[in-house]
DNA sequence: TCGATCATGCACTAATTCTGCAGGGTTATC
DNA sequence: GATAACCCTGCAGAATTAGTGCATGATCGA
């Protein structure tokens, strides 16, 4: 309801380049480059500047970009309470998520919805999470299974998104199946510490995580090698390069040459999975419905555990 | 940048019939039909149903309307305040106004903009204040110089437009050349209520003027004749069918045979000028400038009445 | 200086949106 | 109860709008 091309504004706003734009709301380079001309000509208002050979937004575009946060708050809110009040279905949903989560949570919910409301048009787009809250400011999703990320770009209080806990997944950790401490259920880090490590690369969210678990019990492990698809840590650990860890949600698909241990002791590490939507969004009874469903599901999956574990 | 479909939306709710949407929005009537259709459509709701002949808004509809006001407000607001950061210009300005408003004060202002900001677009639309409303809820006016009604169906608060008092405009009574008052410079209400009154038909903001003024002496005065155009009046009164009341900022246009009185004593009828809206849109300074040169000329007025009387 | 990266303009095309008219249903009038 | 008036909607065609792909130009880094 909002007009299209102030939600281009937006997204830009966000990645800074026309192409990146471009690429994230699904149209051409041109297209973008035409809708934020057409914008600034019906407002009246100079939105961008040229700055070297990209654009960059004015003070008078930074202002509009933050003010329509508000807006577009607004906006879906009144959508989900109007929706809610007249019993109404939404057309269609869009859901978002990074690889584990879109497997063991994002799957079943389509699967869920396409049963529960056979109208309804469900998309799942697979992304790592600043580009799901990418494609959520781009409207291209509605929904966002992520992992939360303690100091990142989004805050919790961002005002354009709302987060819902969706549950706390263990980091394991995967030794090659002839190493030592192979024949163990659990290990701590503290045992783990001399190991040549593999992680992600500095920067992302695992190594975050990685050296926040370590630096709390005081230590500082070598990383030997980097890693970004689990697939890969597993075939790396497989070969016997060194240990790594794995969300317990990530699945070792059988690797024979693999073990996963738990770890246990005074630092755990794990990662928060939240589910994410724009501001204002939650009261609709689809998102809400949606939101139901994934935590439903994520305490399946922790009770699974519980009875796993005894 | 509110989707035009909510608009024509709200002009629907304002008027009930497609007709009448379509005439006020400018549209053809089948556009407006496939726009609420398509309005519908995206937004997966009913937003409509069949009644008799007509259609009629739902629950959902009124809801969703009655919510937009508070989202509209906001974008104009958001519009207004990124204007003023960045002195950036509107390419267009629509103004509306009564007959007598559009001569003596939309008129200035019009020819003042175009002298100070050339390349603003001005259009003015002559209407009365009702349709003033109904043209400021679709945007096509951004101003309008209405009177001001005791108890009309907008009220000073409502969420949808603000108001800024221009100035209190006196009605004079006219009477015929050949009157026994015509040679008197002022005459009371309770002189004249013996008269036959020309006024304008029940229901109208002149006629509750005009029976408030003259209850609140205690008198109920004989309409004779009804008219609708001040000039209609004029003719009346000039014909000798009876005496009438004739706001100051309405000109006689050398009308021969009428005498113009002030009218004194207790009971001074007025009309109540104002300039109005839409809520939010104050702050932006095309809006504000012109409101101050409204403003001033209004002052004007009041000024070289002043001296007139002295 | 060369290649890479970005944005933009242009010609063309696709999609959307509007108009005018015909048709069907509903209410009021005689 | 026929008739007229009114109101909305659907459809074919037209006009406008919006998007794509490629070519161009401009800037930055090597």
């Amino acid at each position: 309801m909002i007009d299209a091309r102030l939600i281009t504004l937006r997204v830009f706003a966000r990645c800074g380049t026309i192409g990146a734009t471009a690429e994230l709301t699904g149209y051409s380079p041109s297209a973008v480059s035409a809708q934020l001309r057409e914008l600034q000509r019906v407002l009246g208002m100079q939105l961008l500047t040229k700055d070297g050979r990209g654009v960059r937004l004015t003070a008078t575009g930074r202002f509009l970009v933050a003010g329509s946060d508000a807006l577009i708050a607004q906006w879906e809110s009144l959508r989900a309470v109007a929706m809610e009040a007249g019993d109404q279905v939404q057309p269609r949903l869009g859901l978002g998520g990074f690889s584990s989560a879109a497997a063991q949570l994002l799957a079943p919910l389509a699967a869920t919805l396409r049963s529960t409301r056979p109208q309804l048009e469900v998309q799942v787009l697979e992304a790592d999470p600043a580009r799901c809250f990418d494609l959520l400011v781009a409207e291209r999703i509605d929904l966002a299974v992520i992992v939360a990320m303690q100091s990142d770009t989004y805050g919790e209080d961002d005002p354009r998104f709302e987060q819902r806990v969706l549950l706390d997944d263990p980091l394991d950790v995967i030794v090659p199946a002839d190493h030592p401490l192979a024949s163990r259920e659990t290990a701590t880090l503290e045992e783990l510490a001399s190991e040549p490590w593999i992680t992600e690369a500095a920067g992302s969210t695992y190594h975050s995580l990685f050296t926040a678990a370590f630096t709390a019990v005081g230590l500082t492990p070598r990383i030997a090698h980097e890693a970004v698809e689990w697939e890969t840590h597993i075939a790396f650990v497989g070969a016997g390069l060194g240990i790594g860890l794995l969300p317990r949600l990530a699945p070792l698909h059988g690797a024979e040459n693999v073990v996963r241990l738990r770890i246990t002791g005074k630092a755990r590490p794990t990662r928060r999975i939240v589910v994410a939507a724009r501001r204002g969004s939650l009261a609709s009874p689809l998102i809400q419905e949606s939101i139901d469903i994934l935590q439903a599901n994520a305490n399946r999956i922790l009770t699974a555990r519980l009875e796993e574990d005894l």
